[in-house]
DNA sequence: CGAGCTTTGTGAACGCGTGCACGAGTGCCT
DNA sequence: AGGCACTCGTGCACGCGTTCACAAAGCTCG
């Protein structure tokens, strides 16, 4: 172990942003561009120049000045650094609406995270096919991520039970999981967790929308939170 | 109504917390509880309790020294502050597999975001029931947006299609967007634009695993090896 | 071969958000 | 009534991230 190469700090901002900057490059490539400056790097990417070549700093030296970076070699670094190396198999956790949804979408095994396995608690769902994948039982996770060396799980149960899934994916040995459902997961130190909450992105809209309109109503009622 | 109450600048990092406490209240309502300390509430939101204060001191001193803060109370105020005291309707564009899995999702609407309509540029898809809307033809979102006082759009059409959907939402006068869509979308100042991108998500986690172990690989694949 | 243009890489200043500590206000109990 | 325990509200210092400006480095062309 070289603790001098792989502990290489990476702001989270610039980690956040890195996964953009790789899309971008792969279309480009696509288009044909083998080369690309900062400037235009930030302005498909929706930032501006300097933070561009910052976050680029962090990577290594890898431009070259008066021209710019080199498409295929920025791609392969970034690669690296975020781990895209090799495949990342996932393992979904709720075969529901969302679940088969994700399940079906090729999109991340293009992004090199195939749905390796698709578990759920209900006997009914159990046995059918989905993107491919066959749905296993639950109790099943143990063997599917040792087996498969499954290291990210995606919790897609409803919110009641999806502290339950959490708990059985790090249980089974799982160390990253993705949340989509709307509460905050608790889990031991050292699992990463990160969470997509679609309502909480449409409260933000709201309070921008709110707040320019000076609270004019679209639609006059009252509302309460509920919860389960 | 409030008249210069409303241009409270508050910090964009309190309000993408607000959606969380606001949802915790709602629980801790229906479990009979009517108040609540800073530090049992930065418990359940994951965050520690100065955080809590601070951010709720935008929203004014609504709590109670030596007490806590009433929930029934806070949770209007968060509410008022968000705009929630009236339904949003949302209209989605793209009647594929998200958009679908997005309808028949009652979430929304529990929370104040009603999908009050669907369009689709595919013939084939309008007409269809999705949630109990109906798909309807894109060209009319126009007529849609204004009819039903729409302010927030949901891109849920393939990448190469977003930025054509977002430019019609636009056009037909929504002001917040929210997109699923993996590319960066242009649009006009003063247009609120929030994007949810899963492989994004995926990607950052990778490079929190990569970095715990080193780069070994899950996947017996390419293990094209980091020499020193 | 050197002038001039382009673009990277980065040190430094700035600003925002976080964490901390503590004063101030409130309720309860004796 | 007074003391005590509790919890909010907030001023302040710190750290991270963003932004800027500029020197260093490379390319082109006369
Ligand atoms: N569907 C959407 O568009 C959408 C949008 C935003 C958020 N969400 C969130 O995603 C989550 C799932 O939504 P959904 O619409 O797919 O719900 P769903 O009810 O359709 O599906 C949930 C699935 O999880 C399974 N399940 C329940 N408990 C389980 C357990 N302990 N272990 C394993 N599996 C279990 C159920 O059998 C069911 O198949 C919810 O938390 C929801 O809030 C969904
Ligand atoms: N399905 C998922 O689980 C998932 C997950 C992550 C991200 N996404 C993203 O969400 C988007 C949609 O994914 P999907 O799986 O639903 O795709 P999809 O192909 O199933 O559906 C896309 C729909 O958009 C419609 N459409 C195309 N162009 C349009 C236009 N100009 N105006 C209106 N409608 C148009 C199509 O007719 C189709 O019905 C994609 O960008 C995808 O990357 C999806």
């Amino acid at each position: 172990m070289s603790p001098d190469r792989n502990r290489r700090p990476i702001p989270d901002a610039t980690v956040s942003r890195l996964p953009v900057y790789l899309r971008i490059l792969g279309e480009q490539r696509d288009l044909g561009v083998d080369s690309i400056s900062s400037d235009r790097l930030a302005e498909l990417g929706g930032v501006n120049a300097p933070k561009v070549r910052k976050d680029l700093s962090y990577l290594g030296s890898y431009g070259t000045r008066g021209v710019g970076y080199e498409v295929e070699y920025l791609i392969f670094q970034i690669q690296r650094e975020l781990g895209l190396t090799h495949d990342w198999p996932v393992v979904i956790v709720g075969a529901g609406n969302l679940g088969q949804a994700l399940a079906g979408y090729g999109g991340f095994g293009e992004r090199g995270f195939p749905v390796a396995a698709i578990v759920d608690v209900d006997a009914s769902k159990v046995g059918s096919v989905l993107g491919g994948t066959r749905v296993r039982p639950v109790d099943e996770l143990p063997q599917i991520v040792r087996s498969k060396r499954i290291n990210i799980g995606v919790v897609a149960t409803p919110a009641s039970a999806a502290q339950d899934a959490a708990d059985r994916l790090v249980a089974a040995g799982v160390t990253s999981i993705l949340n989509f459902a709307p509460i905050v997961l608790t889990v031991p130190a050292g699992i990463e967790v990160r969470k997509v909450d679609l309502a909480v992105e449409l409260q933000i809209l709201s309070y921008y929308e709110q707040r320019r309109t000076g609270g004019a109503a679209p639609t006059a009622r009252a509302r309460s939170a509920s919860a389960s």
